[in-house]
Formats: C-alpha cells, sequence, structure tokens
DNA sequence: GCAATTACCCAGTAATTTGCTCGGATAAAA
DNA sequence: TTTTATCCGAGCAAATTACTGGGTAATTGC
C-alpha cells in the first residue's frame, strides 16, 4: 500500500464528486478551483481513474464526471489503487538470497502490514466519508445551536 | 499520513533491529545487505530515527544499533513519522477560500480519514508485527508436520 | 600507543516521482 | 458552427528518493 500527495489528491477529487455530484456531471475546471489542483494534473488523474471504472465521463457543454459506480461501492483503497500503479509488494523478486527464513522474515511481516492497510482502506467507502462528514456537521450545527440558546443570543438557535 | 517507500524501508529496517537485537548491538552493514537498502541511505533512516529516540548507536567494534525502546513501546505510526517529516495535514492554509463549508469540507473528511489511518497504525507495535510473525511462522510449521504425517513421511514430524 | 571497526556527519548527484504548461484532437450541446 | 467539455501526449520544473564518496569521533583489541 502507498499514500501519497497524489492519492490524497484523487481521494479529495472523488469525494469532490460524491459531493457535488447529485443533480448533474462535475466538470474538472469545478474540482481544479475547489481543490487547488491544475487541471491537467486532474486530467492525468482521472484518465487512471476513468479506465478503472470509478469515474464516467461526460463530452460537451454540460457534461463532465459522475461517479462510475455508487459512493457505497467505491472503497478509499480502489481510489489509491488507480492512481498509485500498485506497484506489487516487495516480494523479494530478484532477490534470491531471501530463501531462508530470516532474511526474508521482515519483509514477509511488512508484506502483512501493508496487507492489513489495505484492508483497512478497502473497508472505508466514499460514501462512509461523506456519510461521517453530514454527521460531524449536523453535530457541530446542534452544538452551536446549544450555545446559542445558552448565551440567549436568539432564543431558538437557527 | 504518509505511506512510501521511505517509510517502508524504516519499518522493515526497525523489524530487523527488533528480531536481531537481542544478543547484541545490529550494525547497519549487516541491515543493509539483510533488506538491499544502501548503507548511506540507511545512515540519514537511522539519523532521524535517533532524533526521535527510537534506535540508539552503539560506536566502536562490536557496536551498532539498539532499539531505543521496548518494541511494545514502538509503534508503526513512530517509525513512518520519524523518517517521513510529517508535513502536517493539508489544513487549507493560506487558501481562504475555505471559510465556505462545501469547499473545505472534503478536505476536512480527507484529515479525518488521514486521522484514522495514523491512530490505525498507532496501535500496531514491532513487538505486535514480530509476534505475529512467529504465530504464522509456528502455523506454517504444525502445518508442514501435519502434512508430513498424513504423508507418512516421517512418522513424526520434525 | 595504534589500527580496526563502527557510528556519525555532510556535500553532491543520479534517478524517479510529482505536478504543471502547452498544444492539440474529439464529442456533444447551443 | 461555435462553444464547452472530455480526452490525449510531449515536455519540463520542482521535489523526493536513494545512492556515492568524502570525512570525523568514539570504542575495542592488540
Amino acid at each position: 500500500m502507498r499514500l501519497s500527495t497524489k492519492g490524497r489528491y484523487a481521494v479529495t477529487a472523488m469525494l469532490d464528486l460524491a459531493l457535488n455530484g447529485t443533480d448533474g456531471p462535475v466538470t474538472l475546471a469545478d474540482i481544479s478551483e475547489n481543490q487547488g489542483i491544475s487541471l491537467s494534473y486532474l486530467e492525468q488523474l482521472f484518465a487512471a481513474l476513468r479506465s478503472k471504472g470509478l469515474v464516467r465521463g461526460v463530452r460537451g457543454p454540460g457534461g463532465g464526471y459522475y461517479l462510475g459506480r455508487e459512493s457505497d461501492e467505491i472503497s478509499i483503497a480502489d481510489i489509491i489503487c488507480a492512481v498509485d500503479e500498485w506497484v506489487e509488494f516487495t516480494r523479494c523478486k530478484g532477490r534470491q538470497n531471501c530463501q531462508d527464513g530470516q532474511r526474508c522474515l521482515t519483509h514477509s511481516l511488512w508484506d502483512d502490514l501493508s496487507q492489513q492497510i489495505f484492508i483497512f482502506l478497502s473497508d472505508i467507502t466514499l460514501h462512509d466519508l461523506v456519510e461521517r462528514g453530514e454527521q460531524r456537521e449536523a453535530e457541530r450545527k446542534e452544538k452551536r445551536a446549544a450555545a446559542a440558546q445558552i448565551l440567549g443570543l436568539k432564543g431558538r438557535a437557527a
């Protein structure tokens, strides 16, 4: 598993899509402005995402991108693997000195850990994140309302 | 959170230390050979690990490195953060267009996820990995023994 | 004392990755 | 047919990764 800024860009872009793509496609120009990523770089990322079926492009005016599947069918691992090219685990390829247990042990331990991280991120979907975000948002709103009421600012909070 | 090959190198090197450092310090030359990392690069990594107290160096012949703490007191997150310089979350620093909910929402969602990965890796210690490795090793040995017995190769397995 | 061995330190640099600019081509809506 | 958008690819600056090679400082065994 690998987690770079590239992966972060891809995830935030996909989140943008999940949030704003409910009524019509979202243009890369919009995402570019929202997330502060250059249009060309987004194009690169979305080429990878598209090839993996994670997004669907619609050309022409009024066009843009849709999610390729339902947001609860797209895991964070899917997204990161799509753009990070997933250069396979370090299974001691080529290094023949890894036959005898001791030496290769650390590698297999790392592989196990890597696998765990992968599974962890495979269990989190775009939908989960959005939902969690809404929940937080609601909590915050509630807190603000409660605070406003305690302070007697408005009688009943907006 | 960030997870690069640099972090992988650091983790496998620390695993090497945890496995082989029980009777005396381990030299970087050994780790270099075991893990296939250049000596100088290891020095760089260990300078960072040392500055965070994760390893302790001993100079002179017969010297090398010890773990700085007990292996169950060193988390994977500790190691990765030590070498990856932990360039802070993208909390929309500088970008003032992130005031209004919608735009900054994706960023805070990413931050949440990043935080979750961090916590996940903070809960896994070197000791955990080593132990799990031994367990796997034992399972494999058991399986081999059982297989040998079933096949009647040795009567009782070694 | 002296030589060997190790950590420690730092400057330079090749290779790779990241993220961007630019210049286009194709598809669809207006 | 013009405009809007995805698509496509070459090229490039900056950052990061990983290494080479120069040393110095501490410790050991002789």
